[in-house]
DNA sequence: TCATAATGCGGGCATATACCCGTAAAGCAC
DNA sequence: GTGCTTTACGGGTATATGCCCGCATTATGA
């Protein structure tokens, strides 16, 4: 139980975490990660695979095969980019529209959270995530 | 960069903590999710797949899947248990042995942690983690 | 005792994630 | 302009993780 184990802490609080999003966000046949995936994409407009897998921190084949798994889905499009190597992602209607809907739903769960952990609790994770 | 979401803060994190830990631990040959099955595996003797995912809040599935690569690697062992259904889950020497080359290094990190952060900092983030 | 329920696992399926390698395209240096 | 380097991806390989289903075994209750 006690892992003294800063790390495996938390994972374990990493995966639980996210289990409590993904649950919120099932109604709408999405992850968290998905969520996440698609909010970015909405927010930078048409974007190479490269820059979003900078701006979320994970591997660029990473986000190609998620980026894929939401085409199919028919969440996320993607087109030529700026050059012949480049693709460029972006939202389809159904994607914004999926977004618009399920963002209540998140902002609900992140309420919920601050109002377990109390006022102040949240920006002090964040402070000392971000130091870690 | 600064994505609002709990979540998404806390996922990154884990991912890039579970990465400094495997990279402390990349000269054994194991990562730290094989390091936390080792160490709980030694430390709870003959042990089923079940009582060992339930200790490690991880699926049964999971834990066996984790455990049989860590069977080829010749670190732990898989005999008959009380049942003939149940599968029991014990160190072998080898294993044993790298546990504790291995410690020494994962305790750095844990140190170097503790440094970095501050007195009392750690235990306010465990708790804050325990919270979620 | 016998039928039913509960337990312990394995395997299939799917996502998430990273690393490495190869290919194609674009940029740069000379 | 030719050649080397950098950039952008795709695909292969591997682990981590969870859920569901099916099978075998054990426990339970009528």
């Amino acid at each position: 139980m006690k892992s003294r184990c800063y790390c495996i802490t938390l994972r374990r609080a990493s995966r639980r975490l996210t289990s409590t999003y993904d649950a919120a966000l099932e109604p709408f046949g999405i992850n968290l990660a998905q969520y996440s995936l698609l909010k970015t994409v909405v927010r930078l407009g048409p974007v190479s695979l490269t820059d979003l897998a900078h701006t979320l921190d994970l591997d660029r084949s990473t986000v190609g095969r998620n980026a894929r798994v939401m085409v199919r889905m028919g969440l996320i499009a993607m087109g030529p980019g700026k050059d012949q190597r480049e693709q460029a992602l972006g939202p389809t209607a159904r994607g914004r529209a999926l977004l618009a809907e399920a963002t209540p739903i998140w902002a609900k769960v992140q309420h919920d959270i601050d109002a377990r952990l109390g006022p102040g609790k949240v920006e002090q994770l964040q402070e000392l995530l971000a130091e870690l």
